[in-house]
DNA sequence: ATATTTTAGTGTAAATTTTACACTAAAATA
DNA sequence: TATTTTAGTGTAAAATTTACACTAAAATAT
């Protein structure tokens, strides 16, 4: 069994790992994937996506990495969350995780089972269930930086389809920010950064006046950013 | 040789170490503390103070030890900055670094060496040596973080000394945010966060009129920041 | 075909915040 | 007593934020 263990330092080293906090919109509520744990410690809780990181990758490739073994993700937006390295998070010994957190869109992933997770599923953050490890200080985590971060980045077009009502995007605020706005200002200040692109579409089979369809404008974004824009909700 | 490898495990595991960013302050510069390398690799360079991470200690504590052993630097403000995991970013092998920051008051640590630090030094965050591993890298990042986040947290007074002028809070506002900044709108500005408090004591022996001392009132901000105070320059 | 239901889409006036700007006061020194 | 130097103060214009209510258009029910 000692034969094993078969990588041996002058130094004890703790095990690094990490975990990934994917964040989901749809139109009522904000969600998170959660993986049910196939194996032990804690078989059968559900957790955050993650694990062990290989020599040969860096923290956020191996979050990538097992991201998409996990889900099928990949190509979306991850950002490093923090580093959780309290000595008694994880039952098998010594764990420090970088956490990273993603947005996706949850139309284009159904959740799918595969490797160490049995199942993979959406969740509401709200009403989510109670979860392995350390994972609900490092969700928490999440939320609150989710919440800082989208009043001054425009990531949240990240959760929204590829095309996007006028009133689905201040939905996305209003749930995350978990505030009501008024949506003629909210309207008047997103229109003055310039940044949407309004559609020749509107909604189809609406039992009501049928809205336009608007898409990010992702380049200009992006040059605008260099000349020191600042995106501010 | 081969013996001294004693600490073995199933999977390879990187090295975890910490780095701090040290950042202080004088009336004309922002400063960041750096020690001598005493060994190798890059022995004589200037590098970032840090160490390996102990199993019995959080990286948090670990880089508290690593900072109060390398700098008798103590009970200061310290946060998270990011996970440092490059292939290459370390000659001796793999080693993923936890980078902090710390804010003090430069005149309460004459730079002082210990164990592996040659010596220490203040140097201008502008024109600094070069650095050894990917410091300069994190030093960058650093200064990035510290410029977005002293215009909503007041972490800027963790520089100052207790007792200190209104000009010296504008020039630190100034020097951090490269930008000059109107005297009387910063004055109506920070007057009105209500968060300083006047002392009893003006400058002494200056050839022009003295200026009053505050202090900042943290019992108050705190108090403030439960109630969903936003402090904003 | 007409009425009903439901959400889309729009403008203005008041309040607040931000900006630009220049002189007097006080301390030490010459 | 004059000079030098920094402290300390207020106001008006511009820009931004806020509060607020009705018409338009699509499908469905009558």
């Amino acid at each position: 069994m000692e034969k094993e263990n078969k990588y041996c330092y002058k130094y004890p080293r703790p095990a690094v790992t990490t975990d990934c906090i994917i964040f989901g919109f749809d139109e009522s509520d904000l969600k998170v994937l959660l993986i049910e744990r196939g194996i032990e410690p804690f078989k059968g809780k559900w957790a955050l996506p993650g694990g062990f990181v290989h020599m040969d990758e860096t923290t956020e490739e191996g979050a990538k990495r097992e991201l998409f073994e996990e889900t099928g993700i990949k190509d979306v937006y991850i950002e490093q969350l923090f580093t959780f390295s309290d000595l008694e998070r994880d039952p098998r010994g010594r764990v420090i995780s970088v956490a990273y957190f993603s947005l996706v869109q949850l139309n284009k992933y159904e959740a799918k089972a595969g490797d160490d997770a049995k199942r993979a599923k959406w969740f509401s953050v709200k009403n989510g269930p109670s979860l392995a490890f350390d994972h609900e200080k490092i969700l928490r985590m999440a939320l609150y930086r989710l919440k800082g971060k989208i009043r001054y980045q425009p990531i949240g077009f990240e959760l929204l389809s590829e095309k996007f009502t006028f009133t689905e995007l201040q939905h996305l605020y209003e749930v995350i920010l978990e505030m009501s706005i008024d949506k003629r200002n909210f309207r008047k200040k997103i229109q003055k950064m310039d940044l949407l692109i309004e559609l020749d579409e509107k909604q189809e089979n609406v039992a009501h006046k049928a809205a336009k369809y608007y898409k990010f404008n992702k380049t200009k974004y992006e040059e605008l950013s260099l000349k020191g824009f600042n995106f501010e909700i």
